[in-house]
DNA sequence: GAATTCGGTCTCTTTTCGAGACTACTCTCG
DNA sequence: CGAGAGTAGTCTCGAAAAGAGACCGAATTC
């Protein structure tokens, strides 16, 4: 199971991408950040085997990315984003604003609107210090605690 | 062949994901953003079968995302990120806010300073017409150019 | 000229995926 | 009550993709 194994990398690039790369995963959080709930709504607005979806959602609530709520009203279960989901949001929206940029010839499909305002959501990376706008090139990487924390649980184990 | 079919909807969201989702692409080119660009460095780096090296290499190329490049001193060639591929940068820092966050309980393993300053790269969304912060909750959605050309193509085909 | 390096291919086994039928529970309506 | 519909979830089985590692050919080094 060597992939699986990736996950125990120091990197914050590599851990998330074990647990949400794959082809359906993120897809699904895009319906769930429009608003969908139901396990057939999910179903049907993408096409998602089912057997496929159930594993899906059960490892997304398995991660506390999804919550499961057992609706009040003797309805069906709901699956909800839990904060720690919410937070994903920026990657989507970097995803989009990507396809916006070099896979839509005809322009943007949909605009993300600000509420009351005319604006655009956009994603930008920045410097949280100064404030510059950055690329690739800007960045600097540097050793951080969950590294070293990581090397001498190596060299103990 | 449906999953492939979904690259057809007019979302910026699903095209994308449908070229870079699966498990090792967003390793790859977290790779290429480190700087690696040969066939051998990727595959130690990650573990990768090269069979499926070779695959997602040839995929990216294919969508102008990496560039093979035959080096002139008689060298082996070497893949680098294009334009189109260095874009994808801000997803990959969305993704490691994210890691830094949810998934890294002794703290980041690496920081992405900004070069020649104290602070870190961050991603954020924001608002581009009054660069107010946003989240989920202040998006709204709305037609676009891209979605009337897919209907009207729609309609017709 | 033997060994190495490098990018790449091939083969075979295991795993995952996809499609759709099937189950079980609830609700509704007559 | 009993038929029908809606919903979530399971099962089966053939197809596709992934994984491990051997193999190949060209260039390079010793």
């Amino acid at each position: 199971m060597r992939y699986e194994e990736l996950a125990d990398l120091p990197c914050s690039i590599t851990r998330p991408l074990v647990v949400l790369g794959d082809r359906w995963t993120f897809l699904v959080l895009k319906e769930a950040f429009a608003g969908v709930r139901r396990f057939n709504a999910f179903q049907n607005n993408l096409g998602i085997p089912r057997s496929r979806l159930q594993d899906r959602l059960g490892r997304l609530v398995e991660h506390g990315i999804l919550v499961r709520q057992q609706a009040a009203d003797g309805e069906h279960g709901e699956y909800r984003l839990s904060r720690k989901g919410h937070d994903l949001y920026p990657i989507l929206m970097a995803v989009k604003d990507w396809g916006d940029t070099h896979m839509a010839p005809d322009g943007p499909p949909v605009h993300y609107r600000h509420r009351d305002c005319t604006g655009e959501a956009r994603v930008t990376l920045a410097c949280d210090c100064c404030g510059e706008a950055m690329t690739a090139h800007d960045v600097v990487p540097e050793a951080g605690p969950g590294l070293l924390v990581h090397a001498e649980a190596a060299t103990r184990g």
